[in-house]
DNA sequence: ATTCCTCGATAAATCGGTTTACAAGCCACA
DNA sequence: TGTGGCTTGTAAACCGATTTATCGAGGAAT
């Protein structure tokens, strides 16, 4: 029995005699064959890997991504091998570059680095690749973008602020240079300016994580008159906001309204539960693997910039500020 | 120029001339040459990929995890590829069915079924296999075990209640079957038992999910008395009990003093902060990784059971119950 | 009965890199 | 000068699969 029979039989190919197929289906049993899909695809030059490069994994935000994109790998044939950045660009670099060792068919890169050169770099290696959640606006970016909405439900989210009676908003953002941030602050910033009734903003850069963020947050709750609304565009300035407010003593929604980004499940568990962007993660991931699905069978396809609609989810976190009637 | 003088300059072989290798890098600069791992190991029949298969990749606990072997798989020339199993058995016999596919060097498993069966099965293909954090403390288990002194930290944890002056106690775990799970109430219960005055403990199995664990949790604090303090011990759990409380109008810890398990992020910045166990999870990966190394590099290797002890946070959401004073 | 055609099975080349075996070059020593 | 040891470079086999080309057997048609 030649190992081209057995190759065929594997791959389910029909111009093989069925008696033989049973014969060759009882050896596999027996000797517990399987298949190494890496040799094949080395011969078959079609390679089955996609890699997804995640700037945290403790985020559950990444972490529900990163469990839709594998159930999508897995539908489509292709296995996903996940790699962290660390939020930094060295580790992305290099995790990028081992990436491209492996060759695998496509990579979907969350970045945590801003320089568009790497992704230029990136670009000349000719492996597709599909930028997701944060998208770059540029129109001249080198690969398609998949992301959300921000400006849109950033705005939405003012307006509420606005409609329930806030002129003092505070934006808690994470650190300059990252697009959606961008977007998010700038979406904010624009609707609160379109009010018409002025809105005073202001935006403060919080760090990377939640003791940058908590002290930032501290800082600013020490130094002047609190806002009445916080909008927290990061998980942790939302976690950082409700620690300094708890322990100045301070009231939520009544000395301060809040709203977070991404729906986390302690969210709804808070007194009062925290209001929230939800970012549709099921359908973000879809059209990620959509749009690298296309850029894989037709190479040429120009890169595309798809932004998916949120949800706003407004809960007990956000009232009218005190001495606001509801006239006023 | 042959093909095996490149190989050996960038494997770093010396019995090649420095002008030579010097002619060699060049060249791999100028052209963007990259050698493939997967091709490599392919001749050298030696594996270079771990597995890491995990129950839930949304639950930052293994997000954290996942990241501390990533780190610990970069530094030893490994390269990690994590899947998750979704809780489901099946699922994860056939993730683990293509990572042996993959011909992996080994694998990190944290079952989510607990079928003995599937691990002989997985013992019989002779990959190296280390299970981590949900570990039988059967002594004919096939694998190594790397897990956590469940038992020790959930004893001392119902001892703080029981000084407290709590003396009916609420356990609030997942579901039978999982080991991890049966060593947190077992210790919980052999401790209460273990008090001078008798504490009344119940066991309460709360589904896979928060929304079984909401039910479950609302049907029980519906039906009768609720105890003056709860161990959560999973998150969900955690997650259903602070929204039924809160539900309800009772406040914590005045009318019930709650701990959980796993220390994430939102518990400190709850008000109260919520007290829990933590599971020190660098420790946990780096003695699974040695592990998984030693059974790599010696593969006669017994196994072995190892246990890391816990630390306890006892934050404000534990305090005295109502009626009882400082002497009682 | 011979030729042609089709179908199923096998031999051999191939993917990208490693390894073994061997040949060539150089120097020293007798 | 011839032989032996040592270094350096190359040819060829190989890892585990797939693919192409080839080949033989059997049936139909002449």
């Amino acid at each position: 029995m030649s190992p081209a029979t057995v190759s065929k039989v594997l791959r389910g190919v029909t111009t093989v005699g069925a008696d033989n197929a049973r014969r060759v289906m009882r050896a596999v049993d027996d000797l517990g064959f399987r298949r190494d899909p890496l040799a094949s695809n080395l011969r078959r030059n079609q390679r089955s890997i996609i890699g997804l490069v995640v700037p945290d994994f403790k985020n559950p935000f990444f972490g529900a991504l990163l469990a839709a994109v594998e159930d999508l790998a897995e539908g489509s044939g292709y296995r996903l091998v996940a790699v962290s950045s660390a939020e930094n660009a060295a580790v992305e670099r290099r995790q990028i570059e081992a990436l491209l060792d492996w060759r695998v068919a496509g990579i979907l890169l969350i970045p945590s680095s801003t320089s568009p050169s790497d992704q230029q770099r990136l670009r000349s290696e000719g492996t597709p690749c599909v930028i997701v959640d944060r998208v770059s606006s540029d129109a001249s970016a080198p690969f398609s973008g998949v992301g959300v909405d921000n400006a849109e439900a950033c705005a939405k989210m003012v307006r509420n602020f606005h409609d329930q009676g806030h002129r003092s908003l505070m934006i808690a953002a994470s650190m300059p240079g990252l697009p959606n941030m961008n977007e998010r602050i700038a979406g904010a910033c624009a609707a609160a300016r379109a009010m018409p009734e002025p809105m005073e903003t202001e935006v403060l850069y919080c760090g990377p994580d939640l003791a940058h963020a908590t002290a930032r947050v501290a800082q600013r709750f020490e130094s002047g008159a609190p806002p009445t609304a916080v909008f927290a565009l990061f998980i942790q300035a939302t976690l950082a906001v409700l620690r300094e407010v708890s322990k100045l003593g301070l009231d939520v929604p009544g000395d301060i309204s809040l709203a977070g980004f991404d729906d986390f499940e302690w969210m709804q568990v808070m007194h009062p539960p925290v209001a929230t962007v939800i970012q549709p993660v099921a359908e973000l991931a879809a059209a990620a693997w959509r749009q690298l699905m296309r850029h894989i069978e037709s190479p040429g396809h120009m890169p595309v910039a798809i932004q998916i609609p949120c949800s706003l989810e407004f809960r007990g976190s956000i009232a009218r500020p005190r001495g606001k009637s509801m006239q006023g």
